[in-house]
DNA sequence: ACACTCGGGACCTCCCGTTGTT
DNA sequence: AACAACGGGAGGTCCCGAGTGT
């Protein structure tokens, strides 16, 4: 019985790959993990991908790249108020995540954890998906100043790199302490912090948590 | 040739380990790599370590946690002003540090990503050092509010966890860009922001990057 | 040169895997001499049978098993007088049996003595074919009775039960001893006590050995 | 803190040994089990013993060989009626033996059936025991037949042969059915054999089970 | 007489990738 | 396009035995 729908046989094979490296890490995942969970065999996978580490670069440019877009790129695009926006995005994440993520934590910190270091492909594709988030928050920044809904003496770009970091910092020791309240603390406290990016604001009180 | 030293043995293997986790990830590491670097035998690792996982766990609880308490603790018990000395620390870390850990990154955090999810022996050991970090920094804030240096108005506990986990985010996104300015450019801003907490401070300013 | 005959190398290995077993112990005998034996590789072996004792209770329920039934049962079946076919059993086992057999003993009580205490998978499927094999001796002896060939005032059940006993303790003394002629001297003792069980003997004579 | 006892340490040595080759085989023991159980140290056991087999030979030798003494051989040497003499050895074994013996089987012949065709050295020396056993059958019944309590028409050796073959075929099949009512079973058939074998008895009637 | 330490090897398992087949 | 069979190798574990020290 041979399934002969090629597209579907990759996105299932992609899919079943994602989550099993998320799960488990990649080089700990074997790929008759993969084909297990993805309900196909070796050989379709080996007709798909070249090898283990083609697997999983398309996965860090499909499936992770594309899940990061839709997560803090696209409601950025359109949004008038960045700040805003951003905060909105952190309570979904701080609120309504699964547990999963916060037992397992942010797939592409994960992955660049494991990887960044050990296999420069993944690095490099890694990078480039936290350099669209970044230049995702900086654009969006830069449009708030311009529309003067964000102060005009902050650096996008140093912002959005602290914003960043400060987000894969805290999913980080959300999965270390298994503890969604750790995520939501500081997640308000950003909160607090991006309040104070507006103009004529005086913060400093909100910023103590 | 038998070396009868058996703590230098124990020490030496832990060392190795120690460094081939680090570097290469602990699944990803062979035990034949392991003693390998330690110059010593499989028959003596199984001597003094039972499996894997307790070489693994001696590890986070002598190597890991003896250089954290080095790193961020201890240098906090002593000080006086707690914001200055967490100050030095960060600039400790972002400008003399070897190009190896802004390569490979925050040992704890390291093998926290990899091993939280997968293994709850090496969680508990990790959270348990995570622990004695936040709550190190905590208490050098608390005795830093007694003596009038840090503001009365802020939690130290929410503090810490904040400083943490901006500190690991920190690491991690360097290690991902495999750019050490990234790294400085964070300290720098929470250098700033640790400013914002002492009494009197108007802050705001100095927070914008 | 790969071979694509699965069912060809099925049986090579476990025919292999019998022969191993049989001469070195199931436990002494490593996978590498089983595949080495049968001209495979590890993969293949691993390929057909999950792990170690998944080879073992094949070889068991099949080999062992089929092996037994064609010694012992099959002949039964058939036989009008099953005395006279039991007697030319044991004169076949104890005169024309290779010297292997008396060297290494009955495979079923040979990895019965070895795993039925320390493998509870191994027990069950020793013990299936232990009782097929009584039970066809049992049957066998029955139907002797409903056809006035064997005695009517014994149990079947019993005797059956002894005669296995019996048989495997002469093959397992014949093995300690290396010496045929014990073997010989008992399949004539139970040939003469199979005598006794005929309606209307006079026994006692001749059990005297 | 060092036991300076050498006697008691071989002596401990020696039973940890027999009881845990008894249990899991010789081949399966590691020698760590053995000090282990015995509460002594690897370098004890290599101080008494040069190696795992010179460990084995002494167990068989000094335990087993004993326990058979005492088991099969001191009760026949005094006895006036050897025939009453092994009735009343098998109701011991069959009615009033622990159920670990019933579990393990006899421990001559797990391990005759174990290492007899791996090693000579083992199977000589089980070979010695087993015919002492044989020997001490043989002498009890020739003088059974001096004083007329045994008929004359019977070879003891071979008589003897029997009897512990069947002996031996029982405790197998009793292990591997664990079952102690097949050893009971068994007992009792033969129990009711050894009588047909005093002058003047007509059996046959007693013999069917 | 005994304890602690270590060496090297071999075992089972399992994994990645390839080959022949449908 | 997809599958089942297979190759070869490495990984973690553990074991026997031999050292050194007391």
């Amino acid at each position: 019985m041979t399934r002969k729908d090629p597209e579907a046989t990759r996105a299932a094979l992609l899919e079943a790959a994602f989550w099993t490296f998320y799960r488990n890490g990649y080089q700990a995942s074997s790929l008759d993990d993969v084909v297990r969970a993805a309900g196909v065999t070796k050989g379709a996978l080996y007709h798909h991908f070249s090898d283990k580490a083609a697997l999983g670069y398309a996965v860090v440019d499909e499936i992770v790249r594309s899940w990061m877009l839709q997560r803090w790129v696209e409601p950025l695009r359109g949004a008038r108020d960045p700040i805003a926006a951003m905060q909105e995005i952190l309570t979904d994440v701080a609120m309504s995540t699964e547990d999963e993520i916060v037992r397992h934590g942010c797939p592409l910190n994960n992955l660049a954890q494991e990887m960044s270091t050990v296999d420069e492909g993944f690095r490099v594709r890694l990078e480039r998906v936290f350099s669209d988030w970044r230049l995702g928050m900086a654009d969006a920044l830069r449009k708030g100043q311009k529309a003067r809904l964000v102060r005009s003496d902050i650096d996008p770009h140093h912002v959005a790199l602290m914003i960043a970091a400060f987000a894969e910092g805290t999913m980080s020791v959300a999965k270390m302490m298994r503890d969604r309240s750790a995520l939501e603390a500081n997640a308000a406290t950003l909160s607090d912090y991006l309040e104070t990016l507006r103009p004529g604001v005086r913060p400093g009180a909100t910023t103590a948590a």
